[in-house]
This record gives C-alpha cells, sequence and structure tokens, in this order.
DNA sequence: CTGAAAGCGCTTACAG
DNA sequence: CTGAAAGCGCTTACAG
C-alpha cells in the first residue's frame, strides 16, 4: 500500500501535525527532526497527496486551458509555453480542445469545476456570454490569445493592430499598392484588429482597399486556397495578400502556384502568427510573429496573480508587441503596371 | 460559497448518503425523489467534488500523458487524439512535455504521482528503467508510438517496419535503385523499425542500401537539411530520399533546393508520418501516414482495460497499421544514368 | 428504499 | 518546538 503521512510520523515518532510542517516548510521545526523526517519520506518512497492537500482547502495546483485545437500548431506552441511556466510555479495544465463548440466548451468547464482547478484561460470562442459570467464568478479566468466579448476579464494578447500596421508597413515599403486581405472570421478580435490595423496604415498612405479584395476564411487550408483563387484571376490582380494567420496563407501559396502566379515574383504573401508552418513551405513566408511563449507565460501570470485577490479585481489587459519576421515570399512590387 | 453535498441534502431533506446515491446511480432510490434531488443540484449549481470523491479510494479520473512536446505537430495530433477519448471516457489529460530531459521526465513523474492520477502514457523516451519499473509497479502505465526499452510494458505503436517496407516498395515501383535514408538516432524504437523494413524490402529486390546513405540526424530541420546536403553532393547522389518524420523530410527538401535539384524531378522524398506538414510544402510530402487518432484512442483504451486488473497482468502489444499516401514528392526515376 | 457512522489523507487553528 | 482534534466533501459497508 501506498504509504501515507500517517506511516510517515509513526516511524519518526511524531505526530502528523509535524509531518505536515516539515513538508511545507511551515513552522519552526528543529533542523535535525526535519533531516530525519525527510530520510524517512524518501525511505518510504512517501508522495504526498495532492488531492488530500486540496480537500483541506488548499489549491489543486491544476489549471485548465480552453484552446479550439491542441493539433492545431499556433496552439500547441501556446499551449507549450503555459505548460512550461506553469510548470515552474508548481502547476499542471489540462488540455481541453473545444473545436469552437459550445457544446464542449460546456462539459469542459463542467470537468474542471468538478475538478476545481485553481484557474482556467480561455484561448477559444466563448458564445454564450451568461456561461462565462458564471465561471468567472466562481474563480479565475483569464482570455489569453483573443478578447472574449461581452464580459470583462483579465486577458492577454499580441498587439494585433499594431502587427498588422508593420504588415502593410512592409508591403508599402516594397512598392505594393494593390493588395488584398485573407482574414478569418469577424467574430474574432484578434482577426478584426490585425484587419483594422492593416487597413488603417493604407488609408495613412492613400491606398485604397476595396472590400471584394478582403475576404473573410475558415480556418482551413482548402478554403483559404480557395478564396484566394478567386481573388487572383483578372487583370487587376493584388500583387500583394496580407493572410492573418499561417494556415491562410499557406492555401494563398497554394491557389498562386495553381495559377502560375510566382511568389514573391508576381505575387507577395504576408502572413501571420510565426508558427512552424511559416518556415517550412516554399518560398517560406514573411510572417508577423506572435511571441507565443511570452503570451503563455503571462496568461499564467495574470491567472496566479488573482489567486490571492478577492473576487473580480480591476480588469487587466496585457498587450505583447509582434515582430514582423522577413522571410522570401515577399518582395518588390511588380513594375509592369 | 460552493454547495456541496450537505447542502442538497438539507435542501431535499434526505441524508448525504442518499445524495451521492442519485448522484452515482448506485442503489434503488425512488423516481420521485432522484427527481427532485437533481432539480436542487440544478438550483444550487451543485458541482461534486471529484477531489473529495478520489481521496474516498475512487478515481481521479485524470491521466497523465508524456511526450516530448506538445508543440510539435505530430505530438499535437496525437495529444488530440488521447485527450478526444479520454474526454469521451470521463478523463481529462495532464500534458507533460518533456523534451526527452530525464530531469524534466522524473518531475512530471513525480507531480503525476502526487496528483494520483489513474493511469500514465508515455510517448517520450525513458532513459531511466528502474524509474519505469518503479512507476509500473505503482499505476497502469503504457508506452505510446514507440517501445520502452527494458521494461516490459504495454505499447500501442503504428507498424513502423511495414511502414518503411512501404515506401521502400513505393520508391522501387518507381524505379528508383539509388536510395538513402534520414533516419532520427537509433535509440529510438520507431525509428529503427521504419529504417529496418526499408532496408529488408530493399534487400530482398537486391538493391543496395551503401552505409554513408544511411544518416542519423537530430529531430530539427536545419541538422536534416545539413545532412541531406552532405548527400546530394557527387555525381553518384541519391535519386531518391526516404525520411523518418516530416521535419526531416522538410530538412531535405530545403536541402534540394538550394542544390538546385528538382522535386520530384530529380529527387523523389518519401516521408513519414503524414502530418500537417506533409501538405504545406511545396511539393506537398508523400508520407507514410500513421493513424495518429486510432494510436491516441487505443493508448486510452489499453490503460483503462488496466483498471480491473491487479498489478502487471500479461504484457500487450497493439499495432496499426500506417498507410501510403502519394503526393507530388516523388515521381519516376531519372533515366539519365 | 434510506440513513448513521467511519474513513479517505491531509491542514489548520489552538493549546501546551 | 510539538501534538490532539476538528474538518475538508465525499463513498461505502452496514443496519434497519
Amino acid at each position: 500500500m501506498k504509504a501515507t503521512i500517517y506511516d510517515v510520523a509513526r516511524e519518526a515518532g511524531v505526530s502528523i501535525a509535524t509531518v505536515s510542517k516539515v513538508i511545507n516548510s511551515k513552522g519552526k521545526i528543529s533542523e535535525e527532526r526535519r533531516r530525519e523526517i525527510f530520510a524517512i519520506m524518501e525511505r518510504l518512497q512517501y508522495q504526498p497527496s495532492v488531492i488530500a492537500s486540496a480537500l483541506t482547502g488548499k489549491h489543486t495546483y491544476t489549471l485548465g486551458l480552453l484552446i479550439p485545437d491542441i493539433a492545431n500548431p499556433f496552439f500547441g506552441e501556446v499551449a507549450r509555453a503555459v505548460e512550461d511556466r506553469g510548470h515552474q510555479l508548481g502547476y499542471s495544465v489540462i488540455i481541453c480542445s473545444t473545436d469552437n463548440k459550445d457544446e464542449r466548451i460546456e462539459q469542459y468547464l463542467s470537468v474542471l469545476k468538478q475538478k476545481r482547478v485553481d484557474g482556467i484561460m480561455i484561448g477559444t470562442g466563448m458564445g454564450n456570454a451568461d456561461t462565462l459570467r458564471e465561471l468567472r464568478g466562481a474563480m479565475p479566468v483569464v482570455a489569453i490569445g483573443r478578447e472574449l466579448p461581452a464580459v470583462p476579464v483579465h486577458a492577454v494578447v499580441a498587439d494585433d493592430r499594431q502587427g498588422g500596421r508593420s504588415a502593410a508597413e512592409h508591403l508599402l515599403l516594397l512598392g505594393h499598392r494593390r493588395m488584398a486581405v485573407l482574414s478569418e472570421g469577424m467574430a474574432v478580435s484578434s482577426s478584426r484588429d490585425r484587419l483594422h490595423g492593416f487597413r488603417q496604415k493604407l488609408e495613412e498612405e492613400g491606398v485604397p482597399l476595396p472590400e471584394r479584395h478582403v475576404r473573410p476564411c475558415k480556418h482551413r487550408i482548402e478554403h483559404a486556397k480557395r478564396e484566394a483563387a478567386v481573388m487572383l484571376e483578372g487583370s487587376d490582380r493584388p500583387t500583394a495578400i496580407f493572410c492573418c494567420n499561417d494556415l491562410l496563407a499557406v492555401g494563398a501559396l497554394q491557389a498562386a502556384k495553381e495559377a502560375g502566379i510566382k511568389v514573391p515574383g508576381e505575387l507577395s504573401v504576408v502572413s501571420f502568427d510565426n508558427t512552424v508552418l511559416a518556415s517550412v513551405t516554399d518560398p517560406p513566408l514573411t510572417s508577423v510573429a506572435q511571441p507565443m511563449e511570452r503570451i503563455g507565460a503571462a496568461a499564467v501570470d495574470l491567472l496566479l496573480e488573482q489567486f490571492g485577490q478577492g473576487a473580480a479585481p480591476a480588469r487587466r489587459r496585457v498587450t505583447l508587441r509582434t515582430e514582423l519576421v522577413v522571410r522570401a515570399s515577399t518582395a518588390l512590387a511588380p513594375h509592369n503596371e
């Protein structure tokens, strides 16, 4: 049978209270006793039960992470960052891939509550504002990667607007004037902000961005490819496309290839996220990098900060800068106008 | 304060034992009472504490998943499959990215024990056989994706040998005779088996595979690129390369491009895993697909099967077939010999 | 069909 | 510096 605190106490000839204290470095215990007790724990292969200690009102040292899909490289990298920071601080993370489905979200939330996790990070859409409001009343929550509409919660996000701007700046500097955008659904705040920043910069420079050149896409390569193909038809086609994530950019690349349009010679493509995909395509993608490591770490920190405090302190936002990583998918605009 | 089983019992005018029974569908409770109690639980927003119930000797309904890196697309897909199957059956999964480092492995294992997870899936290397032996004595374990040396544990793996064979068959059919292999370290059983199957098939057909054309690589694109570049020097260079995973194949593709060697015209590349990367490169990769979904699901099933049984039942292995997915990175061998 | 009581393995005041 | 006792929120025989 597994050793318990009673076994350790008996061996050491002390009370379980004393053992508990040495485990948690609390109270004053003579150095000698503490050594002895550690030795006994070692010998008995004693592993204190987090379950039992959690029941006594302490933390479970477990966090929940809601994301659309852990198999998506972007979320995989974010999850890794969350995991690492959590691990450093003594927390484990339970992954919850929601596919952005309300049903799965509710199920996972219920499970996480029953397991009494110490807090939840939400990187997925949340259709139901009531659910979120209720959740926020029950435990610390932080939005990660995107804002959650309707309910004010802490959030850590990339500076999507500035990221969009820097994509625009890059293309403008290369002389592009006819541009297009492949965006995600407008329900996603991060995607809206990227587009907003991009468009704003173009407006400042007096470069038009016709509505028909802004196409929202589902989060799938084939879909992006189809949308891009449509954009690339006709003679007044754009010389540059800004894609709101790497997957969309892959679709754009494939569409261009099928249409016999050379990237970057005849078409520049700027992407967003800078996941591993960006370095794997041919040509490799110029991409606005999100600081995924820092996003993950900040989310954990923001979550843990809330432990001390009572219910719902002032809302906090952490915005992290993006950085344009230039690769081979962008070049000077063709001057055959 | 959070509602407890006592609150529900009080409201319903019954004992906590009765409430417990309706929660767990145990014993005989009149239909009327059961409805009433459910209604009260609903009204009180009662969420039974998994913590408390776990302490009573039941399961924690939490599983541990050890993998090298959740940010690696292959493991991300496996993790997703594990998560889904676990979720279906009422289990959560804690991710543990080990980077194959013994220190991290030990830390995570210790945490998982303290949290009393119901079982552990190991998809990472395990240098220390003693650790594993000890672990296996303490709780259900299954190896996932590769064998664990030295200690017999249940395992679910792809049929790597057959996968290697089918890669070879494909290339032979296309007329290739001068082949090379980019493999992972030989410590990894799956990589060994892939190479073994590949080589065996070649031998059967009397096609040589010179030792200098078999190069072990680290799990990084740049490293693979460098190794491939060396292989592609000289005039007797291979007309086909078999890469033991998608990342290595990306490296090979990049090396070929830099050397001005056309894929698939002058060089065919076959990959293994068939992660999202395989469909993103240019040309997209012909790849031996691992059935990641089924691997993940089988691992969970194999783990849960052990719950009923006493310590260490007979060792079981589940081997799942691979499938060659042909894309555009392979073609007929050039006949300019 | 229902309930009283013991017990799971800890932590936390409180007393000494 | 150390220990006795209550309590965390459940489940499980056992008795009725």
